[in-house]
DNA sequence: TACCGCATAGAAAGCGCTTGCTACGGCTGT
DNA sequence: ACAGCCGTAGCAAGCGCTTTCTATGCGGTA
């Protein structure tokens, strides 16, 4: 049937063992010897029985990365980042050994799902797990992480956050690499408010996530400093991550609170959704309303006008969380790191009417 | 050290064989047998090994779906879509028994890459592929992905195609969803033709791939039936399917070819960066210059003004290939189907000034 | 009461690989 | 010239699970 180990090495005339240490590279093996099991292995186009080996090695090559939603480029960017640092040696070029196996995983944002993916992962004993986007706020779902990345890091599995917090009582995680959601949230707003902004609508994420509670504290941060907080519940309306929801939450926040002279949305995708709703009731933007982003995914430089939004350093910062997985650079300082967020001043925000 | 199958059989007072059985449940076991073997993998957190569980039953429950880019929405959505038709049952409610893994990896369009991953898959034994994307045409690769598939075929595991044509000399796929890019491309510069453009510039992808044949194809089959084809190469322009190269090849066509009325691009990515650069050349859109895309992604309604484009089902078709990956769904005649495209006419397209 | 069959549980033989330990030359050092 | 080493290669014992085959006990029928 298959080609095993056993048939390479009798082709080789050596033993199985002899032709597992040459394919691992651990152990010193004469060249001629290594030629000979190599063509071998060649010829009969073997390929490794990987759960026989990870069984027996009590180690898989297996790195799984989690992602809300696979679909947005926010976390696809940070995936493929981060694979393209795990998958193997460079582009793939040659059988260079350290091959590992990056898979992405989608959670679609729910917590049994990403509490199901980690077992199977344990399942698989994978090597390393990133971990990507903000974190549900949940106390039992936290909870239940906790004792779950416990366990994963006790079989020996890396585990790295990639723009998301720190768990707070867990040492099993290698590196935390968390966005500085807040101060790029109080700077965008600061930069409404220097405009001459007074009255500014929020369209937030959804509830219990760091993410959105991060940003909209940054945002409450610099309307308190500068004297304007107020009923900031009548401007601020919550829904999911996506376009939609962004279209539909500005229809209300504009109806609700008429004098609202610029929109901030929690994310670039809910902003081209603002930016449809405010355009629909047909006022312009930014002279009649202004609208803010966030993340600077690639679509939002040509949105028209180019969206005002917060770069995150997205590639950079997955491809370092896939470093960290791999171990191929040393974690930072207590285990976590702060990406800063820098702000794009664009079209989409100028100055209001009157 | 962690928990085994032993342990727990220990702790039920049950052999080995019998926590095997219930677990898998496919064998007939007494229910207070079955309820004192789940107690007991509940109070040990019990976590199956699935190497060793793969290595004896020579299966496993791993499924790869294999994209060209993880951060273009156009695979996220597919590989989103296969992947929770894949991922267990439901949301993810409980332990329903089908638990496959589906991870999904980034090619980046290189094809070793692509057979890196699917010899890693390979090596996993995996239950299922999903091959997404167009193909590369070149014939040394195509012959290579022939003889991978074919013994992946041999090992057990389904490989379906989506949004790929059919491999032409290989029955080892299961099933290939062909999307139908020829006739949504000839519909769209025909509905071009219909406003009374003569001049119509094309940004087309890469080179050997068939995605970008196709649609070229199906250009240029509108433009002869309109009698129009001319210097074709002269008003084409090749490049990556992203946003700079719809940006630069459309100022090179538009430097190259005064005359052209309207720009139909490779992808809504690249028509993007075709609607920057009209734009740039202080030309509006439509009044100057159409300009018009494919695939329909999420935020092409939100382009100003919204984008003309054909609709791909990607979510039906990534979803349908992840039920025909799992045997769930029985493949179309001949194993092969063909997925209709829908023009989508909206505001950046319109007649030509003159 | 004796026999047969069914339902259920256990014993044990691997699945294909890794790796600690042992074995065996040929070289070096004295 | 002999002991001791180093560099290589093989032996064999698992890794933790699945699954075939066998054993046991029970109820029902003749």
């Amino acid at each position: 049937m298959t080609v095993t180990l056993a048939d390479v090495a009798a082709r080789a005339r050596v033993s199985p063992a002899t032709v597992s240490r040459v394919l691992n590279g651990n152990y010193p093996v004469a060249s001629s010897t290594r030629e000979r099991v190599l063509r071998a292995v060649d010829e009969l186009d073997y390929v490794l029985n990987g759960p026989a080996s990870s069984l027996a090695a009590a180690t898989s090559d297996l790195v799984g990365i989690l992602v809300n939603d696979i679909a947005d480029p926010f976390f696809g960017i940070m995936a493929g980042a981060a694979q393209s640092e795990i998958g193997g040696p460079g582009d793939g070029s040659g059988r260079g050994g350290g091959e590992k196996l990056a898979v992405v995983c989608n959670t679609g944002g729910s917590p049994e799902r990403e509490l199901t993916y980690l077992t199977l992962l344990q399942r698989q004993r994978a090597a390393a797990v990133v971990l990507t986007g903000g974190a549900l706020e949940d106390p039992a779902h936290q909870a239940a992480m906790a004792v779950k990345l416990a366990r994963l890091a006790d079989a020996g599995t890396r585990i790295v956050f990639c723009g998301r917090p720190p768990l707070p009582d867990t040492d099993a995680v290698v590196a935390a690499l968390a966005f500085d959601n807040r101060g790029g949230a109080r700077r965008l707003t600061e930069h409404l408010i220097a405009l001459g902004h007074r009255r500014i609508g929020y369209v937030a994420g959804p509830l219990e996530r760091t993410t959105t509670r991060h940003r909209l504290e940054g945002h409450r941060e610099a309307m308190k400093a500068a004297g304007l907080y107020g009923d900031e519940e009548s401007v601020t309306v919550h829904g999911p991550y996506d376009r939609s929801s962004g279209y539909d939450a500005t229809l209300e926040l504009l109806r609700r609170e008429p004098e609202v002279t610029a929109v901030v949305a929690a994310n670039d995708t809910v902003a081209l959704g603002a930016c449809a709703a405010v355009r629909d009731r047909g006022l312009r933007i930014p002279q009649d309303i202004s609208v803010a982003g966030f993340d600077d995914l690639p679509f939002s430089v040509d949105a028209v006008p180019a969206l005002t939004t917060v770069r995150l350093p997205l590639f950079e910062a997955g491809a370092r969380a896939g470093r960290l997985a791999m171990g191929k650079e040393t974690p930072p300082p207590g285990g976590m790191a702060t990406i800063a967020a820098e702000l794009m001043e664009r079209g989409s925000t100028a100055a209001p009417a009157r």
